[in-house]
DNA sequence: ATAAAAAAACAAATACGCCTGATTTAAACA
DNA sequence: TGTTTAAATCAGGCGTATTTGTTTTTTTAT
């Protein structure tokens, strides 16, 4: 994976400086746009239904086409899930910078529980959980995920790290109210995967969201007052 | 194999109001049989790695025997997912009832708390999960689940009516506690299948338990009741 | 001109559904 | 009661369709 084609530039000194030749560069637009088409194909097909020659279809390359940047399916898969976790951290990573500066306090935390679920309700998500369920039967996908989850889920970490600076020296509550957040909002997104509760969900994050207000203050009122959250 | 010949009942006329024929009998016993392995395929190869020689060889019949009770793989999959749903139903109540009868009050329900974590982590709520999943981009296997998944909802609200059977007159706080009960708990089940976070889980479930202690105890005595929880 | 990239044809494997044949059971009948 | 006939249950093989991977051919860029 991560097929540099950026050679043949030893000695041709016609055209000179292009170190990327322009071939190359069309190579890596192929293989984006294949990848691409990867994971379109994971959401509007699922895992399970993906073939080779839809993938191609999506992708408006032939089978041969694509069989030259990915000899296999395995490998395809592969370059698409760490390629999937990319878009993920992207994803993510623009929600949460996206809530207005303006918000302090427990209205940012709560824009930041808001942009969790609007990305665990959100197609790339989605699909990451599928992967994640059939991984359990599937060893080879499950290597795969393995292998890139430990990075994503760093990141991840550290952006909370960010969304709850305030909190982040709180030890077990810290983790208490990630573990929490993280289950109960994955919980929703999973339920609503098969009937429609969106009525109640807003009724939810709120209720979630005074929880993890309440799981702060009394570890602040607590001891002493240090440390005030209020802004 | 397992070929028991007990059909010396021919002529026992002491025992004539048999309406129900040994074949009748038998064929209902090769089809729970199939059924059962349909299940167990979907327990260790996964819902996408069926096949009906698989699951016939699970069984130990052969697929023509197979196709003569299941004339197509689809209506296997949909005796196989009601077999199912009727195989969660006791699994679920089996599971409740097992609560030892001297446990009352908030014992009581923290116990059923277990119960349905013992429920959802166990063999069939995973398949059960994964088939949600799979019915996502499998209109057919999706209304299969949605046909029988309501009675099943039903059934699961009567029990918890039962379990919880002081609160369930509280409407809002009670469809709240439910939710989050649920949801919280799906997402650590979602959660246990690709990280192992079996220290935290206790921990998890005390937390919920504590909620939910409070959702009623608020509601019982208005703005001001903080009091432990009695019976 | 050469080598990469893309397209297409080909071969192998798997899975599903159908068909025929064999065995067992229930019923009909002398 | 013993025999025959019909029906159900079961076993296995065959053809078709789909998918994958390989190979061959054509196009394109350097």
């Amino acid at each position: 994976m991560a097929t540099d084609k950026s050679r043949q530039n030893k000695d041709a000194g016609v055209t000179g400086d292009e170190d990327i030749s322009w071939q190359a560069q069309k190579s890596a637009m192929t293989r984006d746009r294949i990848l691409d088409a990867t994971i379109s194909c994971f959401i509007n097909l699922g895992y399970t239904n993906v073939t080779t020659a839809r993938v191609a279809s999506a992708a408006g390359v032939s089978r041969g086409a694509m069989l030259h940047h990915f000899p296999s399916k395995t490998e395809l898969i592969q370059a698409a899930v760490e390629y999937l976790h990319g878009k993920l951290l992207e994803d993510y990573t623009r929600r949460v910078n996206a809530i207005p500066k303006t918000k302090k306090g427990r209205a940012h935390r709560r824009a930041g529980l808001d942009a969790y679920w609007e990305y665990l309700t959100g197609d790339l998500a989605t699909v990451y959980h599928e992967l994640c369920v059939a991984g359990r039967t599937d060893p080879e996908l499950q290597a795969i995920l393995r292998s890139s989850s430990a990075r994503f889920d760093e990141h991840v970490h550290k952006t909370n790290s960010v969304l709850f600076e305030e909190w982040n020296d709180r030890g077990d509550r810290y983790l208490l109210a990630m573990d929490v957040t993280r289950f109960m909002m994955e919980g929703m997104a999973v339920g609503q995967l098969t009937v429609d509760r969106k009525k109640r969900i807003p009724q939810l994050l709120d209720y979630l969201g005074d929880r993890l207000e309440e799981i702060f203050k009394e570890g602040d009122s607590g001891a002493a007052g240090r440390h005030s959250s209020r802004n």
